[in-house]
Formats: structure tokens, sequence, C-alpha cells
DNA sequence: GTGAAAGCGCTAACAG
DNA sequence: CTGTTAGCGCTTTCAC
């Protein structure tokens, strides 16, 4: 900077001014400093400006269990909303050891992170990190505390939505299969799909819910006991692809066609899976990049000095409608919704 | 610190030497500081450290392409590394945009890391991200320049290690079903299998390999084109786990008994793909997060100051045995490979 | 052993 | 409009 004003021939100061193009500047000092600023190759240093400002423009991505299929998309929303402005992300993977992410939370103050986003594979609360002196927005796994603010997918309302669209195109015997009851959104979405089961009189078909693992294997195990319980069904939702992707695998070797005569919904648009399926599996999407441009959103404004939120924000998931599931009718899609607060309606409308 | 000086009733100076255990200090003094500043719970500000050292104890890692499955586990082993120091991460997605690519090694830059990780999720060489003042290391996909260092995975030795493995088990025609021509990844597999085979006066069975896409149903294709051409196979390497998978349906619903007629090698030992596959997945791991940790290591070194390197850096593949090739003789395990540079012999010994 | 003072690169408040 | 000055929080000589 010296050695641009320098160059520039003016004062420091004024060289600061037209390089931020702050304050009162004749339009040709403040090019000749551009220009110098270009010559030299000139980048303004971030600590020395941190420093001064007492931020850094930065925010800390801590995940709780290292990274993967589910985290990858948020970090995606969080840093497109983030770059977006000029704030760049410090990324921890706690591994799912407390006393690493502890450290990792020492650290992130210590470089005076203007805010923290939390994050994690599984829907399940989790402990909050810590009374923070700045903001902390949790995502996807949610804070067990209601003071603190987590943005998380709405797995009932999907699961609705799953189950709306197969009475909608006729299916009369739904079954589900997911994964471990000890799983919240193995809970959620089995719960939301009841529901609306119930709004309708009626109940899972075979018996109620298969829970079993989050894999495939278990999906193909699913289809033979389904098959041989001797139950009728004519459509099954499944807690995840994966176990759509297996389900499938076991009703098309034993003769049913899908979805003639069993349509199939998975759970996670995993494009891997539901493209390797066959057929291409029709699923709810939980929106995870969404999540993560909304979170980083809220926490942004929160830096701003927004009045912090706390509670859960349930964003809605989304019907996407492949061959699995044939639309007998054809299929409107309900209106754009948008966020609603955990203490207000569903957002199922 | 003005506080933990005060509160110690010490100079700020000798509560950084305190703190940093640098200088001579009477042990009681040491002390008295540590436990004010533990009251205080004071965290240095890593930003006025960082301008008196004139570097911030960051690295950057900047996508190509943005995230995906092969950047995951090579970010994994990166932030392993790193965070091993006291080193932290900044992330940068460049999304294939040259644009913004440079926007953020402007932004790097301006934050002072000490050092930039540049990764994608091709193998194929990029060009170099310009001549910057700090060490650059590429992983996976390389840089274009000899003059910048490359850390990438060994995919010829990798398929080398394939077709050996399956004429060790007594396999005589070996077909090849992999990706687009155009990528080097596929190039470089089938170059790798294609000398193997040459080196035991072998070629590839059903008249050379079959080019396609990274896809099951590609899979499911070649495993058709395969069956009908006619000409003898017990084997099929292909060119990555999806591909196997979608070859392995239409065999195994064509008939065949996997591996008893046919045995069947994937690439990239992709957890939810050789699990899901039935039977499970023999195949190739390429080693991504030791990529991601060779890379880190020698970017820490050139940091530290180390002379600067250059060239690639192959490192080797790893046979992972599953059902899907059954050993007829009991394997044993090569003596672990130690990576090899780019002039020097093949990994395979 | 410890304290005082200078300075890292930059911005902001005030003079001029 | 532009230059000067103080200071962000810390480390590091160099006196004492």
């Amino acid at each position: 900077m010296t050695d641009v004003a320098a160059r520039a021939g003016v004062s420091v100061g004024t060289a600061s001014k037209a390089i931020n193009g702050r304050g009162q500047l004749r339009a040709a000092t403040r090019e000749r400093v551009l220009a110098a600023a270009a010559e030299l190759g000139f980048q303004p240093n971030a600590l020395a400006r941190g420093l001064i400002a007492g931020r850094s423009y930065t925010v800390g991505v801590l995940t709780t269990d290292s990274f993967g299929r589910f985290t990858i998309p948020i970090m995606l929303g969080v840093e497109d909303a983030l770059g977006a402005g000029e704030m760049s992300t410090l990324l921890c993977d706690g591994r799912g050891d407390p006393l690493r992410e502890q450290h990792y939370v020492r650290t992130l103050l210590s470089r005076r992170v203007d805010g923290i986003v939390v994050t994690g594979r599984r829907l399940d609360p989790r402990p909050p990190i810590g009374d923070l002196p700045i903001p902390v927005v949790y995502v996807y796994t949610a804070s067990a505390s209601p003071d603190d603010l987590s943005v998380v997918s709405h797995d009932e309302q999907g699961a609705g939505l799953a189950v709306r669209h197969l009475m909608r195109t006729g299916r009369t015997h739904i079954a589900h299969v997911t994964g471990p009851e000890r799983h919240l959104s193995a809970r959620l979405r089995a719960a939301g799909a009841r529901s609306t089961l119930a709004e309708n009189g009626r109940e899972f078909a075979a018996g109620g819910v298969l829970w079993g693992e989050w894999s495939e294997a278990w999906g193909r195990a699913a289809g033979e006991i389904l098959i041989r319980s001797g139950a009728p069904f004519d459509a099954v939702f499944c807690g995840s692809d994966q176990i759509a992707r297996g389900v499938a695998d076991t009703l098309r070797e034993s003769g049913f066609a899908i979805p003639d005569d069993v349509a199939l919904i998975g759970f996670d648009n995993w494009d891997v899976m539901v493209e390797g399926c066959r057929p291409p599996l029709t699923t709810i999407d939980p929106n995870l990049t969404e999540l993560g441009h909304v979170a980083a959103r809220r926490l942004l404004s929160a830096i701003e000095g927004d009045p912090p939120e706390h509670g859960e924000i349930r964003l809605p998931c989304t019907l996407v409608i492949r061959q699995s599931s044939e639309a007998a009718r054809p299929y409107e899609a309900p209106p754009a919704a948008s966020p609603v607060r955990a203490s207000s309606q569903h957002a199922e409308s």
C-alpha cells in the first residue's frame, strides 16, 4: 500500500480511500492510484483490514461427523450464499469427536470468524457447541437448544407429499420400508406418512412400518418380507433412495412390474441412486443446497446485526416424479412453498 | 491481551512471552499470566499474529469444478494433514468457471494464505492457476505445467493390478468396459490394462475396449453387447464401479454366475456401489484420501521453506478383493508400495 | 526477568 | 480534496 501510494505520488491515506472508493477524491487521483495498484499487482492485506474492523469477513463451517453425501450439498449452498458477498469459508471437520470440535471452535474464535455454521449428516439434534459471542446457525443437524437457530428439512411434510402422490394416483395399499427407528429422520418420515394416511382413513399396508437399515441390502430383504407376508400392497414408500433401489430389485426379480403392479417412492433424490434404479425412481428431495443457502443468509443477517433468531426453520421437501410411480392423472405441482416456522402449521398446504 | 496482562500484573510484552512460551520468564510469572488468560477466556487474535508474521497459517483449497464424490475424500485428507498442525483450511469452489476461480485466487492471496491446494474431479490436467508468490500443489487434477507439483493417482498401475489379479486367478479372456475415451482416466486405465495383458501375450477379449459413459446404464448396455457379440469372456474389468454394477446386473439376469462364470472388477472403491453390487464388487481403490494427505504434506514442507518440487507424483492404487472376483489361489498382497515419481518406473513392481 | 517502545498493513478521524 | 496521525492486537528487540 505504501508502495502504491508512493508510485501514485500520494499519501497512504489517500491511496486507501481511492482503493476503497471512500471519501472525496478527485477522479484523476483515484485513477492514478488504481493504476499504480494494478501495475504493482497490489492485493490489500485482509488480515490488517480485519484487525481494524475487529472481524474477518469469514465464517466457519463446522461438521459434526465428517463430510459426506449430506454435508456436501449443504456446504455448496453455504459457500454459494457466502461467496456472493465477500465472505470466505473456513472448513473444520469435527469427525464426531467433541474434543476435536471444541478445539476447532476455539480456532475459529481465535481467527475472529464473523459467524459459524454447524452441520452434520443426521437429522437428530445435537448438543449446542456452546455459548459463543458470535452468531451460530445449525443446518440439517439441529441444535438441541431451542435458543439456537436451526435450519432443517421438513421430513414429515416430505413424507406427506409422497403418500399424497400415491393416493392421488390411485394406490390404496401403501407399505413403508425405512431405516433404523433410532434415527429421527426415519421416525419423522414414518410419522408424516402415517398421519397423511390417517387423514384419509388409511393405514400402512403389510402390518406397519418395516424398520431396518439405510442400505440396499435391507431394501432387498424388505422386498422379500413384503412378498412373503402375503399382504396386498400396490405401493411402497421407502425411507431412502438406497432402500427403494433394493426393494425395486427384489420386486422386479419376483415378477412385479413397477409402476404397474407396485408404485415406488424413495427419499433423498440422490442422483446415482435414482438414476441407477430400474425404473428411475420417484423420490422426495430434501433440498439440502437450499438448506445451506437459507442457513448462510440467516447467518449473514445476524452478522449484519439483525435481531438474533431462534427455533427451528423447517424447509419444505419437494416431490420429484420419475417412472417408478406413474401419475394416473396428470400431476399438478403445488404452488411454490415458502419456509415455515416450527410453531406454525406444516408447509403442506 | 492487555486485560490479561493487567490482571496478572505484568506488561503486555511479558504476557505475550508467557502465553507463547518464549523468552526467559520466572515460572511463577508465567503461571500467573496463564491463569489470568484462562479466567478471561482469552483467545489470541490470529489476525494480529498473522499481520506480524506476514502469513496467516491458513491454506486455500480451490476446486476447479465443484465438489463431489472425488473431491470429498481428497479434502478430508488435506484437512486431516493440515489440522494436525495449526493450519486452517479456506474453501473455495470454482464451479468450473475460470473467472470465478481467478476471483478466488485473488481473495486467497488477499487473505495471505500460506499455500494453495488445487483440486478437481477429473484426472485430465488443467491450466495452472497462475504464477503465485506462494506454494501451490495440484491434486488429482494435475497442472498442465511441468513446473508445478501435482499429486495424482496412478491409474495405469491400478489397472495393471486388476488385470494381474484376474490372470493370477486363472482368467484368460478379459474384456474392458469403460467411460468416454476423451477422459484421461479412461484412457490410462485402458492403457494400463492393455499393457499388462500384452506383457503376457494377451489382448482384450471381445474385440477391444468398450468406451461409453460413467454410468450404470452404460454398464448394463455394455453387458448386452458383450453377450450378443458371442465372443468368449470370463472376466470384465470395468473403468468404474458404476459401470461394473451395470455389467453385473445384465450378466446375472442373463444367467451368468459371478464370479464363477465371469469375474468382475470395478474402479473407485465407491462404498455404496461396491456394497450395493451383487455380489459385492472387487475394485481398485485410488486412495484419494491418501492423495490429499500427501499433497497437504508437500505443501506444508514447501511452506516451511523446503526447495520447491515439481512434476507429477503418482501414488499407487490398491486392489480391494470382494466376492465378484474369486481368488482361485489365495491372493498375496504385494509389499506396500511407495510413491514413485513420474520419471521413474511404474510402481507396479 | 521484566517493561517500554516500535511496528506489522491498513483505516478513520481530523487538519490543512 | 489531500496529508497527517493514531491505533487495531500482538510480537519483538532492546534497555533496565
